[in-house]
RNA sequence: AGUGCCGUAGGCAAAUUGGUUCAAGCCGCUAGACUUUCAAUCUGGUGAUUUGCGGGUUCGAGUCCCGUCGGCACUACCA
């Protein structure tokens, strides 16, 4: 049989970093086995459902080139199929419908606590007589329908990740949940663990890879596969994402959706390459790779079992090799959208030639795409603002002069690197200064600062505009 | 409270899956080179007094067992 996983998130919130891995995870082993990749919305918690994180969810991932076979199918709309499959349980004496109310639920819970004693549900209601049921249908209580566990079960499965895994009945919590309350003869919305096995089985998912937070869940899981006569599938849980303290990743430790890292300015190549890296390691130690240069190399028997702690460092590196690796062209696609928003000046078709030079003269230097903003401000702006250090510099003794024969030099033909050296060599060789003054006189008078991107190939892109001479005459006027 | 998992340098993490006296590599940090500067890049250095701690099994343990401490996760009419 071929394999087939799929991918289950909740539209609850924008797609989640862990969620974000798991997908990959998922991606890299179906296209390691040649098998399909399915996404399903888990949409039953309508409250809590929205069609605009169903949309974030797809984009992320689309974004981050983790392509879906099949889907995205949506559990609201398969309510019939849980319906039935709680009917059958029902019929097959395997479930059964409880009255309790949520405040007796919960008083419970609190005694138990008070107890010092693991909070369960104590099956109170597993075998109610037909006349307890009218009493309390007739007091007006809604029944929810929980499946039966019994303590004494002991469930195993063979993990992708974990090895072996042991479980006992009496360790998961009681009868579980698996619908909402409703009046019979309704059995009401389902519940997460009912809808998950019911479509897993009707999709026919033959691996199941997703967090370690999952893992009670596997065992509830099976015995409902056991429950309705179907073998389970392969199980794989992967290490959850952790902060810097090692605790679960949430909104404080700075970014935890996708979305977000997009905004900060991280590519797709590099958010990708670095979440398969967290909990996953590459039999050849190679760390830098691309999703698809992976699916050949990828197994489970190199997930590690360990948390993964978030490394900012490690994603910044990566997201800087990305863009320094990264062609010019395709590099200037991202960077225009983010000067535009910046209020830069330039016609992204007509400039095209002189925007490849300003990117092509940043592009070692950037971390984040946003950098690149700050990095070429002084070479879009039409007019020039002297920093403190700048104006010191053209304040200097001597460096008027310097620049006036700078800019005496400087005729329309000034197009390469060779011409500005050239330059620079004949007025150090004029005025009888090192070169370090030149070039420090012109980044100031050029830039306003004292640093910033490769000085020559700046110049060149104020030249092009004809923005140099105007720049250097304002700086010596300072000077003077 | 119970159950489960994990614990190798500041971070990620490798170790033919018990086998030799080098416990990889990457990030970080750091020095130098290059450069007008910052960054990038290149070269070198820094890192575990040894694998949380204490026992045990074994000719031999980071790898197995027991205990202990610590961290995390899960125990919903959420997913």
């Amino acid at each position: 049989m071929s394999v087939r996983v799929r991918l289950a998130p909740s539209p609850t919130g924008n797609l989640h970093i862990g969620t974000a891995r798991t997908a990959v995870f998922n991606w890299l082993f179906a296209r390691n086995q040649g098998g399909t990749f399915v996404l399903r919305i888990e949409d039953t918690d309508r409250d809590r459902s929205k069609a605009e994180f169903t949309n974030n969810i797809l984009d992320g991932l689309t974004w981050l080139g983790l392509d879906w076979d099949e889907g995205p199918f949506f559990q609201s709309q398969r309510f019939d199929l849980y319906d039935r499959t709680v009917q059958t349980l029902l019929d097959k004496g395997l479930a059964y419908r409880c009255y309790c109310t949520p405040e007796e639920l919960s008083a419970l819970r609190e005694s138990q606590k008070a107890a010092k004693q693991a909070p369960r549900y104590d099956n109170r209601h597993r075998n109610l007589t037909p006349q307890q049921e009218a009493d309390f249908e007739t007091e007006g209580r809604v029944p929810v329908i929980r499946f039966k566990i019994d303590d004494d079960r002991e469930i195993t499965w063979d993990d992708m990740v974990r090895g072996p895994v042991k479980w006992k009945g009496s360790d998961l919590g009681g009868d579980m949940v698996i619908a909402r309350a409703a009046k019979r003869p309704d059995v009401g919305q389902p519940l997460y663990n009912l809808a998950v096995v019911a479509d897993d089985i009707d999709m026919d998912i033959t691996h199941v890879i997703r967090g370690e937070d999952h893992i009670a869940n596997t065992a509830k899981q099976i015995l409902l596969y056991e429950a309705l006569g179907k073998t389970p599938p392969q199980f794989a849980h992967a290490p959850l994402i952790l902060n810097q303290k090692g605790a679960k990743l949430s909104k404080r430790d700075g970014a935890t959706s996708v979305s977000e890292f997009r905004e900060m300015g991280y590519t797709a190549a590099a958010l990708a390459n670095y979440m398969a890296l967290l909990g996953w390691s590459p039999p050849d130690g190679e760390e830098r790779f691309t999703l698809s240069d992976a699916t050949a190399k990828f197994s489970f028997d190199r997930v590690n079992k360990a948390g993964a702690k978030f490394d900012w460092d490690k994603l910044n590196w990566l997201n800087s090799q990305i863009l320094h690796e990264m062609p010019i062209d395709a590099l200037l696609d991202r960077l225009i959208p983010l000067w535009q928003t910046a209020g830069y000046e330039f016609d992204p078709e007509g400039d095209r030639p002189w925007l490849e030079r300003i990117t092509a003269t940043i592009a070692p230097s950037l971390t984040l795409l946003p950098d690149a903003v700050d990095m070429t401000r002084s070479l879009f702006a039409i007019d020039v603002e002297f920093d403190d250090k700048a104006t010191k510099q053209l304040q200097g003794e001597g460096v008027s002069e310097v620049l006036e024969a700078v800019a005496a030099n400087i005729d329309n033909s000034l197009n390469s690197e060779d011409e500005a050296q050239a330059i620079i060599k004949a007025v150090m060789k004029e005025k009888d200064v090192k070169k370090g003054v030149v070039m420090k006189s012109l980044r100031a008078g050029l830039t306003g600062s004292l640093q910033g991107p490769d000085l020559v190939q700046s110049w060149l892109v104020l030249h092009q505009r004809g923005l140099d001479k105007k720049r250097l005459e304002k700086a010596i006027a300072m000077g003077e």
